[in-house]
Formats: C-alpha cells, structure tokens, sequence
DNA sequence: CTTGATCGTTCTCTATTCGTTCTCTATGCT
DNA sequence: AGCATAGAGAACGAATAGAGAACGATCAAG
C-alpha cells in the first residue's frame, strides 16, 4: 500500500498526464504538491516504480509512464472536471479525484439490474444497475424497491397518500401510478445509487 | 469474537481505507473514534491482527494492512438480482456480487461530471458522472467527448457522415444535431460508463 | 556542433509524524 | 474484592518527509 504522500504524487501524475498527454517533471509535480523542493519526491517516484505503479525511463526527461496497474488497483479515476456543452472542461476545485469505492459502497447496500423501461424519464433504463439502500421506510419522493402482497418487487417513485394509501409512480408516461393499502406494500430499500456500463 | 471496541476500530479503519486508499496512523484512529489517546488503541490493532482481520507491518507508519477475505468484501456489493415490474426479484445465476472496480475502472479512464440536459433521452441527465476512456477515434453511434475548434468540449453521440463531415448529435429533443468538417473536431474519450448517486 | 536552460539524481541536514511501551486511573462484571 | 477491559498521558526512538544545494545528463534551438 501506498504512503499519503506517495498516493498523493501518483494522483497528480495520473491527473497530469490525462490532462497533458506527456508526463510531468519533478519539478512541476512539486508545485502542484505544494513543495518548494524535489528532493523527498524523487524518492516517492522511486517507490511508486518499485511498488509497479509507475515505471521510470532513468535519467530521460519527463520519463514517468503509468502501468496499467495504477487504475486497477487504486479505486478511483481522476475527476478530471465539469463538462457542459460548449465550454471547455473546466477543473472543479477541491475535487481531484473521484473513489468509487466510497461513493457507492456502504453498508446495508446490496445491487440490482433494472428490467424494463418503467422509470425511463428518471434516467433510469433497462438494463442498468442501482445501488438501493436496506430500509424500510421511506419519504415522499424517493425511489424504493417494494414489494407488493409479498409477491411482486418493483422499483417506483413513492408517495404517501393520506393516512393509509401508498402510490408507486412510474417514470414513464405510459404507465400509470398505482395505488395501494398501505399493508400491501413493503419497502425493502431506498435507491442510492446508479451505474450503466457502455459496450 | 470482537469486542465492541475492536469492532469500532476496525471498522474505522475499513472506512479510512475506503476514503483514502492508504491506512490511518493510530492518532488518526484516536481522532475518529474519538480517543484522546492512542495507548489503548495499540492493544485493540493487535488484537485485530492475532484474529485475522488485518496484518500490522511492525514500526512501519501506516503500516495497517486489511486481509485479503475482509478487503473483498470492502470492493463489492451483493448482487441479489434482477428487479422487474410486477415480479419478485429474480436471482440472476452465475453472479452474486458486483465488483465495483472490475464494473467501471480501467486504464486511460478518467471521469468528468455533466452539466446540462444536452443528454437527457439517452438517461444522462444533469450532475450526472461519466467515466470516459480517453481515445482518438471513435464509431458511429457512440457517445463521445470531443473539442471543437480547440476551444469548446462537449458530450455527444457522434456520426460520421461523409468522408469529412462529423455530426455531434444531443439526445435531447429541443436540440438540433451539429455538423463540424471534421478537422474542426478532436475526439477526446468516448463514453464507457456513467453513474449517479440519489440525495 | 555548441550553448544554455531544463531536468533527474544524489546528498546532507532538520523537522515532524508515528509506533511502541509504560504507568496510572476509571469502569463494569462476577 | 478481584479481575478484565478501556482510556489518559507521557516518553522514546525509529521512520518518513521536506528543504536546499550541487552535479551531470538531456534536449531543443541556433
């Protein structure tokens, strides 16, 4: 495992190059650091090459190469910054990189594939993968997983009604809200998260 | 069987290593837990590591290390099924966890976020995340990241038509597609993955 | 080929962080 | 009471990070 500041120096290699399409020199990499010197990096890019992060050309300039290892084994991607149609993309401050690890594991969470267009003007489409969170309530609004008489498990929008009734509302103007008693729908999780992989 | 004690410890040192990708100094654990010092501390990581949970690198800093079976768990989810309107979930045979970083990491990747509904039809919708490998080229239909002018980026599905004439097409309906000559666009990265998180 | 700026490498020195160990005290349980 | 467990606090030495300077290699421009 890497060191903090080892962990540090290889993000800013990997966002650097993304950004560059050449490597860095030490010295920039000091400057994007924080350091007034580059004594103490070198050894940091030293360890990353022996720990196969990275490797080195020694002694040429600019000589840093990424392994493939580094973003199979790190868990996140460089955040590289916003993109909005006609503006270039702008880096977001603060944020350097994105740990998918932490932005969609937690406990209690558990993964499901979507079949079916029912919430398709959520952004929601078939065949893409939500992350739902284990409760068994919910508010206004959120996206559950119910489950209805016990038998049938669907992913809707909810909304209390009144006291006693529960709606379960379809992102999709072809389908139709549906009412139930309360006691038939139990909800078994609250959506958190979403991810759709691109062939 | 933990005591109470080691069961916060360790599971403070999951989360620190989930957020940060390198493990936490004692101190740092004492902060968390909300210790004032570190004394006691040392005795519950031992103890975490005579049972198996985690291996300690003696006088190294940050020397923690989670074992292999506990840092599985920490890089997947449960994969319980396939959830469809009007049936119950559905187990999908053969898988059962979903790796998170097998799903979305991999080399030349980087991650942008999205501003704007230019996406919207295809279920990009605004403050989503997008995980673009960087390349060049890309085929008809795919959903790209690419510069005009070398001024302006944007996320379109593209389209060649002609010879030298590109077509970077919204999915959204109040917007018209645009036809660049094609050396007035430069393919940064093409779409492969996409993820969004629910409040 | 020569030149000069850029860059990687190495070294020394210093400051800080950190793991480890001890002792002492407080708390809960049998 | 007796014991096990947890925490506070201090002290020490080891590991690590950073500053700064010096040197020689690299590389692009003339």
């Amino acid at each position: 495992m890497l060191s903090s500041a080892q962990h540090k120096t290889l993000n800013f290699i990997r966002q650097f190059i993304l950004r560059h399409e050449y490597a860095p020199s030490l010295a920039e990499i000091a400057v994007g650091l924080g350091l007034r010197s580059k004594g103490s990096l070198h050894k940091h890019v030293q360890a990353l090459a022996r720990a196969g992060y990275l490797t080195v050309q020694p002694g040429r300039e600019r000589g840093l190469r990424l392994t493939e290892k580094v973003e199979a084994e790190l868990h996140s991607l460089p955040l590289l910054g916003r993109i909005a149609a006609g503006r270039p993309i702008e880096a977001i401050q603060g944020e350097d990189t994105l740990n998918l690890m932490e932005f969609l594991l937690g406990p209690e969470r558990f993964a499901l594939r979507v079949q079916g267009d029912s919430m398709i003007e959520a952004g929601i489409l078939d065949g893409d993968t939500v992350v739902i969170e284990r409760r068994d309530t919910a508010q206004n609004g959120d996206i559950v997983v119910a489950l209805i008489d016990g038998e049938e498990a669907t992913l809707k929008r909810l909304r209390h009604k009144g006291r006693d009734q529960i709606e379960l509302i379809p992102a999709n103007a072809k389908l139709a809200p549906m009412l139930y008693a309360a006691e038939r729908v139990r909800i078994q999780g609250v959506l958190v998260g979403q991810l759709r992989t691109y062939p």
